[in-house]
DNA sequence: GCCGTTTTCGGCCCGACTGTTTTCAGTCG
C-alpha cells in the first residue's frame, strides 16, 4: 500500500470518529498522522519506523503499519462494523458535522444521502433538537444539488479570481485587497477561494459585490466576512473577509493559512504567553499589538519572511528563525527560455516577443518554436528553422541591454528518434526537446524517447517532462526519478514550465531535480506576450519546492548562461563517423 | 490520540456566523 493510500486511510478513519461523536483531538489525531507523512519526502518504503515521526504515536503507527502489511486495519474495520460508510458522505453537506450526523443516525435511522432524503421529506429532521425547518430545508436542497467537484484546478480558481479582483478593484470603499488561501499558495487544487479585503465600510463592499457578482447563493453575511457561491459552471465559493488598516497584515497573514502554519505561529505565540489572532498579537495584560506587514510578524517572533508557498506547516518556522530563507525569488529571473511566435503556433511575431521579454526587465530571452512534425502548431523544416535564426540576429542586433537567443522545441518522435538532426541542431544556440505524441505509450517505450533526447549532445532542456494539463490530463507514463538520473548523468536541465495550465515538473519532484544537483529552468512557454505574466507561477511553485537561484538557468547572467550553453554535454554520443 | 527544558496528566488555536435557542452548540475555516 502507497502511502496516499494510507493517508487516505487515516482520513477515512478520522471521520468515522467523527461521526461516532469521539473527542475531536482524537480526530484531529489521525488527521495530523497523515498530514506527517505527507509532509516527510521519504517513500514509505525509505521511513524505517513511522513513529519516530512527530504527530505519529503508538496507536496511529500500529494502524500505518497493519496497512504496509496486510492492507487492513483492525481499527477501520472495526468502524467499518459499527457505522454505515454511507454517512461519511454526508459531512460533504454544508452545516452538517460529525456531530449532527450522529444524531440523524441514532435517532431516525439515516444511513446515507437517500435516506436522509426522506427523512428530511417527511419532515422529521425538524423535530429533532438542534435542527430546525430551515436546516431541514438547506439539507434537502444541498442533496438536490449536484456534486460540485470537491476541489477545483488553479488555472480555472486563477481566471475566477482575476475576474474577482478587477471587480473589487472598482469598488471605491475598498482601500487594498489581496487574494488569500490556497490560491495565494499556489496550491494545485483548491475547495475555494479567499480574499482579504481593507475598507471602512464592509457593510457598503458587501452590497456593491452582491450587486456586482454573478451570484449562486449567500452561504453567510455579517461585519467581519461574507461567503457566497458564484453563479458559474463550477459554483465556485469565494470568502471575503473585512479588515481595517490595523489588522490588515495580521489578517492577510491568517486566511492565506495554511491552517497547520497558523497552528505552528500560534504555539510559538503561546509560548511567549501571547495569542496570535487574525487580529494581532494580544499580550499578557491583554493590550493587542498591530503590525504593517506580513515580515513584520515574522520579526515579532525572530523569523525572517515566509513566502506564501512556504506555509505549509512543516519545518518551515524553525529554518526562519536562523536567518532568511535561501529561496528563489521573481526578482532574480534574468530571462525566460521557452517562447513561440507567429512563425510556429504563437500569437505574436518575434520582434513583438523580445520587446515584450525585454519591457519586463529581462536580459535575454530564447525563442523556440516548433519543430517540422508537429503539424497542428506550423512545426518549421530545417530550412525555415536556419532563415528563422537569421531573422533572429537582424532582431538581436537592435538591443545593445539585450540578447535574443536562437533555439528551438524539437518533438520526439514517436519511435524515440529526433525531429531534426544533429548538423541542424549544432547551429542554435539552446535545444528543448519535448513530447506532443502518442502519449498513451508504456513507461518503456516513453523513457526511450526521453534517454534518446537526454543522450543528444546539443539537447540542453526536458520541457514540461510529464505533459499534465492541471485539470485535464494525468500526462504520459515517465518514470521521473529515472529521468532525474538521466538528466544528472548527461547535463541535461528540467523545465518547469511556469504557464498556469502546466506546472510541470510540480513542485513534489522539483525538490528531487534540485537535490540530484540537476539544474531548472523556470519557463513561461509564452504563445502570446500575456502569458509571459505567468513566470509569477513558476517561481511561486519553485518556492514550493525550496528551490535556491542558483539551480535556476534563467536566475543566470547573459554570459554565464552562455557559457554553460557552449560547454560540451557530458555522457552523451555525438554521431560522427558511422 | 499525541505530547513533554512546566514530561506520564492535562492540555491541545482561535474567532465568525448560523440556527437554534433564550445563552449557546455546532460548523467552518
Amino acid at each position: 500500500m502507497d502511502k496516499k493510500q494510507i493517508i487516505k486511510h487515516l482520513d477515512t478513519i478520522a471521520l468515522y470518529l467523527e461521526i461516532k461523536g469521539e473527542n475531536t483531538f482524537k480526530v484531529a489525531a489521525y488527521h495530523r498522522a497523515g498530514l506527517a507523512l505527507e509532509n516527510d519526502p521519504r517513500s514509505m518504503d525509505e521511513i524505517e519506523d513511522v513513529s519516530k515521526l512527530k504527530g505519529i504515536g503508538k496507536s496511529t503507527a500500529m494502524v500505518i503499519d497493519e496497512l504496509m502489511k496486510s492492507g487492513r486495519s483492525l481499527v477501520l474495520q472495526a468502524l467499518e462494523k459499527e457505522i454505515p460508510s454511507g454517512l461519511l458522505d454526508l459531512l460533504r453537506l454544508p452545516g452538517l458535522g460529525g456531530k449532527k450526523i450522529g444524531k440523524l443516525y441514532r435517532e431516525l435511522g439515516v444511513v446515507d444521502r437517500n435516506s436522509l432524503r426522506a427523512a428530511c421529506e417527511q419532515k422529521k429532521v425538524r423535530a429533532l433538537s438542534g435542527f430546525g425547518e430551515k436546516s431541514e430545508e438547506r439539507i434537502l436542497q444541498s442533496l438536490n444539488e449536484q456534486k460540485r467537484p470537491a476541489q477545483l484546478a488553479l488555472p480555472y480558481m486563477l481566471d475566477v479570481s482575476e475576474q474577482l479582483a478587477q471587480i473589487l478593484q472598482s469598488i471605491k470603499a475598498v482601500a487594498r485587497f489581496s487574494k488569500a488561501g490556497s490560491l495565494r499558495r499556489t496550491k494545485e487544487k483548491m475547495k475555494d477561494l479567499d480574499f482579504v479585503i481593507e475598507t471602512d465600510d464592509p457593510e457598503f463592499v458587501s452590497e456593491q459585490l452582491l450587486k456586482e457578482l454573478p451570484i449562486h447563493e449567500v452561504v453567510g453575511k455579517g461585519e467581519a466576512k461574507m461567503t457566497v457561491i458564484l453563479d458559474d459552471p463550477n459554483h465556485v465559493s469565494v470568502d471575503f473577509r473585512y479588515a481595517t488598516k490595523q489588522t490588515y497584515a495580521s489578517m492577510l497573514l491568517h486566511f492565506t493559512g495554511s491552517k497547520e502554519h497558523n497552528v505552528l505561529l500560534r504555539r510559538l505565540a503561546k509560548e511567549r504567553n501571547e495569542k496570535i489572532s487574525e487580529y494581532g498579537i494580544e499580550c499578557e495584560d491583554g493590550s493587542v499589538r498591530t503590525f504593517t506587514t506580513e515580515s513584520a510578524i515574522y520579526r515579532d517572533f525572530g523569523c525572517s519572511f515566509i513566502p506564501p508557498q512556504a506555509r505549509e506547516g512543516k519545518d518551515e518556522l524553525d529554518w526562519a528563525q536562523k536567518g532568511p530563507l535561501p529561496l528563489i525569488h521573481l526578482s532574480e529571473i534574468k530571462g525566460d527560455l521557452h517562447m513561440h511566435s507567429t512563425w510556429s503556433d504563437g500569437a505574436h511575431t518575434i520582434a513583438e516577443m523580445a520587446e515584450a521579454m525585454r519591457a519586463k526587465g529581462y536580459a535575454y530571452a530564447c525563442l523556440t518554436d516548433h519543430s517540422r512534425s508537429l503539424r497542428v502548431a506550423h512545426g518549421l523544416s530545417s530550412e525555415q528553422l536556419l532563415r528563422q535564426r537569421e531573422e533572429i540576429e537582424k532582431i538581436n542586433a537592435r538591443f545593445d541591454d539585450f540578447t535574443l537567443f536562437a533555439g528551438v522545441e524539437m518533438d520526439i518522435l514517436p519511435d524515440g528518434s529526433l525531429d531534426y538532426p544533429d548538423d541542424v541542431l549544432c547551429q542554435l544556440d539552446f535545444v528543448i526537446a519535448s513530447i506532443h505524441s502518442s502519449f498513451s505509450q508504456s513507461q518503456s517505450q516513453i523513457m526511450k524517447r526521453m534517454e534518446n533526447a537526454c543522450r543528444n549532445p546539443y539537447v540542453r532542456l526536458i520541457a514540461h517532462p510529464t505533459g499534465r494539463l492541471l485539470g485535464k490530463r494525468r500526462g504520459y507514463a515517465v518514470d521521473v526519478e529515472r529521468l532525474i538520473a538521466l538528466a544528472k548523468e548527461t547535463g541535461t536541465a528540467l523545465e518547469l514550465n511556469a504557464s498556469r495550465f502546466r506546472l510541470d515538473l510540480s513542485a513534489k519532484w522539483l525538490g528531487k531535480v534540485q537535490d540530484a544537483g540537476v539544474k531548472i529552468a523556470i519557463d513561461t512557454d509564452s504563445h502570446s506576450m500575456e502569458m509571459m505574466n505567468d513566470m509569477t507561477l513558476g517561481v511561486d511553485t519553485a518556492i514550493r519546492a525550496g528551490i535556491r537561484p542558483q539551480t535556476v538557468l534563467n536566475t543566470w547572467s547573459a554570459a554565464q548562461l552562455k557559457s554553460f550553453l557552449q560547454q560540451q554535454k557530458s555522457g552523451t554520443t555525438v554521431a560522427t563517423d558511422q
